[in-house]
This record gives C-alpha cells, structure tokens and sequence, in this order.
DNA sequence: GCGACAG
DNA sequence: ATCTTGTCGC
C-alpha cells in the first residue's frame, strides 16, 4: 500500500504546482512587517518557532511532523508537537511544499486551537524561501498559507538564478572568518563551522532582518528552532516505532493527532555532527 | 555522457 | 531525508 510517494509525479501534475506556486506568489511580503524586524535588539520578539519533517528509515511514505516553539532570546523550548504523518506526495526538487507543507500547516492550526498564546511571531522552516527556482521555496509557501512571517533555512546551495557552487562560490564562503559573517546568500552561524547556511526571505520578514534573527538563534550550525524540531521528530519517530522487541499494539495504522504539549523547561544539552560548541586552542 | 538534485 | 556509537578533547 501507497508506493505514490517514491514515483515522480507526471508532468501534468507538476504543471498545476507550477500555477499553484505562480499563484500563492503573489501573496508573499519580502519585508518587515513587525515592529521587532526593525529594532536593534528584536526587543518585542518573544517567540520563535522550528518546523521540520523527519522520516522513517526504510519507508518513503511515513514521517513524523513537528513543530517547536521557542522563548527568545532564551532559545528554551516551550511548546512541542510531534505528529506521525503519511506522505502522499514525492519529494521532487522544487516542490518540496507539496509534499511537507500541508502537515506543518496542521501543526500550526493545532497550535493557533490549543495554545493561541504559544503562537510564534516568526517560523524557521528547513528548506529555502524564495531562493528557488520561480521564487516561492517551502518558506514562502508555509508563510503564505499561515501569514506567519518565515525564515527559510538551507543546508545546501539550491542553485538557482544563475547562482552556481563553483569555485568563486567556495572562495566567498571559505573567506567568511567569525560565526555571524554573511553575504547575501550565506551566513556562518557560528565560529567552528566551515559550512554556511543559505538564509532567504520566507514571508513577512527583509532578508537583513532573516539572516540578523538566524544569528541571533544559533547556538550550534543549525538555527535552534529547526535544530529543536528536527531533534524531537526524530526521537519521536525512535520512541514510537524504533524499537523492535515487544510490538506495541494500540498503534493503528490511521492518521493520529497526537496532543500538542506545553513544555514546562528544557532538559540536557548537547553538540552533535557539524555543530561544535566553542573549541578552546592554545 | 555529465552535472544537478532544498528535504 | 537516511546510512550511525563511541570517542577524543576541554
């Protein structure tokens, strides 16, 4: 049951994406909307949210979908929702909305029923904003369908408008020294990593203030909020069905809202991969 | 055939 | 996206 997923669409279908996208374009603010965007400090700002959707090992179609919201400038988490999904849609360079977006738009339907208070006055979404190919990435599309002003945030160079990850390219990446150094396109997040992120405007934000707030959340590499996300989808789907051993029943096979939850405070923490914390030298 | 390909 | 635990260093 439900290969869908692993077939590229036909073109047909990516045609009516194609308008889809053409459409919802015509919705997106690239500027500041918000009091905070403009203010040195981002005083105002009190809330910053994470999407992110991770999968299950060997399966192409189940997934689970988070969304994190976090206290700023503390970066603490204080509300998580972790929901196991099936994709419908493939993942098709350029479309990705079309295959995460509708879950992270239930997510913050969820949020906006349950804990209105909680709602984020920014989103981090994995992915890019209108660096894309018709200039309307994931970021823009999840902006657009909440209003929530977004953030897009990518691990690599989607090349795009003449954009190429060619030697020039690494030259200007290899010359950003300090963690904050920026170019248009990429930023260095922090001190000890030699990649960059590609930041880009989602929705209701300028690209100065998107990449100003995504220094201002990384505590490692990846922006906090889509860290956090990313971090707790995974755990998720590890608790939920990783383990072998005893089956647990009682996991139907149908879609299950899971309960969003208020998190009282943060636990332990720590480095992982290409996130180095603050390495001493003498 | 070669390179590109967000997640 | 996923394939991956322990390990070296402060």
């Amino acid at each position: 049951m439900a290969k869908e997923a692993e077939v590229r669409p036909p073109e047909e279908t990516l045609s009516l994406w194609k308008r889809e996208q053409a459409q919802l374009k015509a919705l997106v603010v690239d500027g500041d909307t918000e009091a905070w965007q403009r203010d040195a400090a981002f005083s105002g700002l009190r809330r910053v949210g994470g999407v992110d959707v991770s999968f299950v090992k060997g399966d192409s179609v189940r997934a689970c979908a988070s969304l994190v919201v976090l206290s700023y400038p503390e970066l603490e988490v204080v509300y998580e929702d972790c929901c196991m999904v099936s994709l419908t849609a493939p993942y098709v360079s350029g479309f990705l909305a079309f295959r995460e977006v509708p879950f992270l738009v239930d997510a913050v339907r969820r949020l906006r029923e349950k804990e209105p208070c909680l709602v984020p006055q920014v989103l981090f979404v994995d992915g890019n904003g209108v660096l894309h190919h018709r200039g309307f990435g994931v970021a823009c599309h999840l902006g657009v369908l909440t209003d929530l002003p977004c953030v897009g945030v990518a691990k690599k160079l989607l090349q795009v408008d003449g954009l190429e990850n060619d030697a020039q390219h690494k030259e200007k990446i290899r010359l950003l020294q300090a963690g904050g150094d920026s170019f248009p396109l990429a930023l260095k997040s922090h001190d000890h990593s030699s990649k960059p992120l590609y930041v880009s405007v989602g929705h209701k934000i300028s690209l100065e203030a998107a990449v100003r707030l995504t220094r201002g959340c990384c505590r490692f590499r990846i922006p906090e909020p889509v860290r956090q996300a990313d971090i707790r989808s995974r755990d998720y789907i590890r608790r939920t069905l990783g383990a072998p051993g005893p089956p647990a029943p009682a996991q139907e096979r149908s879609q299950k809202a899971q309960g969003p939850k208020v998190c009282p405070k943060g636990g332990s923490e720590e480095p992982e991969g290409e996130d180095r914390p603050p390495k001493a030298h003498s």
